[in-house]
DNA sequence: TGCATTTATCGTGAAAAGCGATGATTTTCG
DNA sequence: CGAAAATCATCGCTTTTCACGATAAATGCA
């Protein structure tokens, strides 16, 4: 007696195809065998059955299923069955379906991600798109096919820079003049700011070194609450461009963004995935695309 | 790329045991195969899957899956549990398990069977049975294994002689004296019988050759029915000892039951099953069973 | 830079697949 | 009853595939 693995699926084919047919020749034909070839086919699995899954009554009459025979089929149509849903499968692979899973924060999944994940859904009726915020600052991938991250990921990644997210400074209006403000000139002012995570400590490294300490008086991941500070009248924030947009602080009568001199050096926003990791052609569209959309907003900035 | 029936069972199963693994060697170890064996496994399936399924990194780091290596195994683990599914009902098969479908009739339902099928669930556990008493008079298989049948069904059709079942009368405590009956008394009595069908005609013919002209002044198929006739007075009944024996007359007070000089030719009943139809395991056993049980029986009498 | 570990590749022999032709068996029809 | 038709099995043959062993190539580690 056979092994599972010795099971053929094409001898499954012949058998179920015989069964419908109730000829071993008409059968052969269908499938595009000559009569012996599947004969010899049949006389394998019946090898591997250890006895017969046909009678075979001679002349003209159809060929029937032993009961034998009709165990062998019962379970092989759902073999077939599993088999053409594995090449749908991955057919439908090739042609840029199936699952991608995608990390990100929450700038990109303001500004980015949104034109990414439909522009991927509309070629894409069928893609399981799924994004993930968690532990941003764990520098991991994880199981993660694409990771969006405002730094350089450490450990054997590859990683494209989507874009240069200048600093911008977000005031109530008419808390400083239009235009360029001195960096110096926040020295000492209040300041509402990220909590110390991702690019936070090294951007307030650079104001200091830039002659700027002003003095944090709130600290809050969600920027809607900052902008709220800010429009009380709190303080102001030093926020990356990205963030900024986000939140519609650009149409807001009430605040002024303005660009800081010297410029602070702009966080930088980077595309990982593993190295030497076969992306799939989702994950390598949904590249393609998170590319041009930055490419699109830099040049509105 | 390949059609599903290219898919190769045995390179699925290279494919789980190296995602398990992690290397193609051990993998190999313990499917049985050499390193080089399980690589070129992997190169067809790559080639049938228009993909590399395998990321591998070289030296001792583990290979890992890629995206699309994923979609296959995922479907792949499914495709070998079915094919274990077979090759288990199979061997079950072969063990005696399986499903066996049953036609028969209210005499052999009730003395022969009830054995039978008692001794195959006792020797097999697992297996189905399915019992019908539906068309008797169709002299058709229809998809049943076997057939119990009083009388030679015609067409292709392999029987087996179960047993001579004897014609006997059942009359009412006192209405004839102890002992064997002559047949020409029963010469316009009045006499409950069963309906005209099965071997019924044939017996009437042949009490009437005998010189017994009975009144039928009763007709019903159910035993219970025509032995309350019998007792309440409105006439005897001549019945296969089987049929007589299956109602529970032999032990009731108020029947009698004799024999007829000279005797009727007995109904004979027949196991029937499809000619040339290769039978299961558990339908042989069976038939065996079916002798033993008929033989019985035989001694009894 | 070597050494160990891993997969890929090459050559070889054995096995299997598939084909065409032929044979055996059964039904059908005159 | 015999010839014809239809069907599956078998044989010989060629091509392909399978599995192996040995060796090459690539990578990480000390």
């Amino acid at each position: 007696m056979a092994a599972m693995t010795d099971i053929e699926l094409r001898h499954l084919a012949a058998l179920a195809a015989i069964a419908e047919e109730g000829s071993f020749g008409r059968a052969a034909a269908r499938l595009g065998y000559t009569q012996s070839t599947v004969s010899q086919q049949i006389a394998a699995l019946e090898r591997a059955a250890g006895g017969l899954v046909f009678d075979r009554p001679g002349g003209p009459r159809p060929v029937r299923l032993t009961p034998l025979g009709s165990v062998v089929l019962e379970h092989g149509r759902e073999l077939l069955a599993r088999a053409g849903a594995l090449a749908d499968a991955v057919e439908r692979y090739h042609a840029g379906e199936g699952r991608i899973d995608i990390g990100t924060f929450q700038s990109v999944s303001n500004v980015i991600l949104p034109s990414v994940v439909r522009r991927l859904r509309d070629e894409h009726p069928g893609c399981d798109i799924r994004l993930s915020e968690e532990e941003p600052d764990q520098s991991r991938l994880g199981d993660l096919d694409l990771l969006f991250y405002d730094g350089r990921i450490e450990g054997e990644v590859e990683r494209l820079r989507l874009l240069d997210d200048p600093y911008l400074l977000v005031a109530a209006v008419g808390a400083f003049p239009d235009g360029p403000v001195p960096l110096e000139l926040l020295d000492g002012e209040p300041l509402v700011a990220w909590p110390l995570t991702c690019d936070q400590p090294w951007m307030e490294q650079a104001m200091a070194r830039g002659g700027a300490r002003p003095q944090v008086v709130f600290r809050s991941a969600v920027n809607e609450t900052l902008l709220s500070m800010v429009r009380a009248g709190l303080g102001s924030a030093v926020l990356p461009w990205l963030a900024i947009r986000g939140s519609g602080a650009l149409s807001d009568d009430r605040l002024r963004v303005h660009e800081l001199r010297p410029a602070l050096p702009s966080r930088e926003i980077y595309l990982h995935w593993r190295a030497g990791q076969t992306q799939s052609p989702l994950a390598r569209r949904a590249v393609e695309l998170a590319v041009e959309v930055a490419a699109g907003l830099r040049t509105v900035t």
